[in-house]
DNA sequence: GTGAATATGTGTGTATACATCTAAATTATC
DNA sequence: GATAATTTAGATGTATACACACATATTCAC
């Protein structure tokens, strides 16, 4: 009667993965993660105890503990009178996480280039080839996700687990606009390019060079995000 | 038997203070943060719920949720065996938070310097002045306070929650070496000198200096805490 | 005595019952 | 009919009981 909003969009998946031995309160955790990122539960939708509990067919405990770590994880807040929503993001949310993101992202890009063996290179330039790849085949729907596995090989060089974290939380928290990037031909093309011009630097140990490009990179991913972005 | 470590060091701390009508859950988390931070519980210790439950006079449930938050606050790990031990820092881990600290410092230093209005910088300027008089008077146990005070003055003139929230919580992980920082005459001139160095670089809106400048400080505090540090 | 099988104790995971708070719905009063 | 008081429903907070896993201790067989 109060909270509305029944997470229509949410599909908890098949349960029975709980085969893995992973708490339950873990499994509910990433189901709704996921569903939060993905858009499936839409900002400002209430997440209730009981209600995830019965479509689960679990009790409310883990689903508590799942939701308290989704809080801390700021992807739902709680509410002044109790129970939490899905967190909506506004353009300067936005802004303001893509700005982090390129500082993190710039410093481990600097840690990756001191401390990188030069064979380790090798799978990122294989990924740059398979962007290219894609971007000659026009399988534009491919690129996000090699895109971010470039960007995943380049920081584990880092070799700095605290700051891979910070990265993938503020990633996750506008993964939901992941698309509204390299949508479009041009945007893709520039992309692939500062790649290849990342390990040209990496390659001369330039450190400052490396981060001030993958700064700016991060933040061309933001400006391409907020012109799709209304308000 | 098993998990030994009675929790010696850990004054709950008058419940009664119950009175603020925040939940348990919270007042289990705050306490126990603190007892962490202020290593008035060792690294590697145990935190067994029903001890601490039982400590505190109630259940086991509320204490399940602040064990869960500090999971995700890092100040304690999960063990493969179940359980949860407080976090020990070794000498990487403290040069990896102090050198995210440094970028994420000097981006809000940066982001400070672009959005202040000039009339903010008058409280900084009090905080360089009473850095001073203690200076002159000896007081060097008041000098970690009211240096945490302007870098905390600094980085609300960046306007942006997500990044001081970030800030804040690496820097409670490092809190327990903050004694280690400022405890001897020359670092804590120094670093008063910093401060000065920084209004002066905000007047003139140089961005790059500012950002540049509190990174090499925070580096500064690394070096000084690596120092006294032993392995 | 040594090693395998079994018991025991201690801890976390989960379910459930109850308390409490809040907001909406209903009734009472004017 | 409008507004205040009361009731009711739904949601979170907390306590408790039980299930299960694991490490250690104990017992039994040989």
């Amino acid at each position: 009667m109060r909270k509305k909003a029944e997470l229509k969009g949410f599909d908890p998946g098949p349960l029975q993965v709980l085969q893995e031995r992973k708490p339950l309160g873990q499994h509910v955790f990433d189901s709704l993660k996921q569903a939060i990122i993905r858009g499936n539960i839409a900002p400002g939708e209430w997440l209730v105890e009981s209600h995830i509990a019965e479509m689960l067919g679990i009790s409310r405990t883990p689903v508590r503990e799942a939701i308290h770590k989704l809080e801390r994880e700021r992807l739902i807040v709680r509410q002044p009178r109790g129970g939490f929503t899905v967190l909506g993001l506004k353009r300067g949310d936005i802004e303001e996480t893509f700005g982090i993101r390129s500082v993190l992202e710039g410093y481990a890009a600097r840690l990756a280039t001191l401390y990188h063996q030069p064979k380790e290179l090798k799978a990122l330039e294989k990924k740059v080839e398979e962007y290219k790849q894609c971007l000659a085949k026009k399988q534009l729907e491919a690129l996000p996700e090699i895109n971010t596995e470039f960007h995943e090989l380049l920081y584990d060089l880092s070799k700095s687990p605290r700051l891979i974290h910070m990265i993938n939380g503020l990633r996750d928290q506008i993964f939901r606009f992941r698309q509204m990037i390299l949508k479009n031909d041009e945007f893709a093309i520039i992309s692939n390019e500062d790649h290849i011009q990342m390990l040209r630097f990496m390659r001369q140990r330039d450190v400052e060079k490396v981060e001030n490009l993958v700064r700016e990179h991060i933040l061309r991913g933001r400006d391409a995000v907020l012109k799709e972005f209304g308000n």
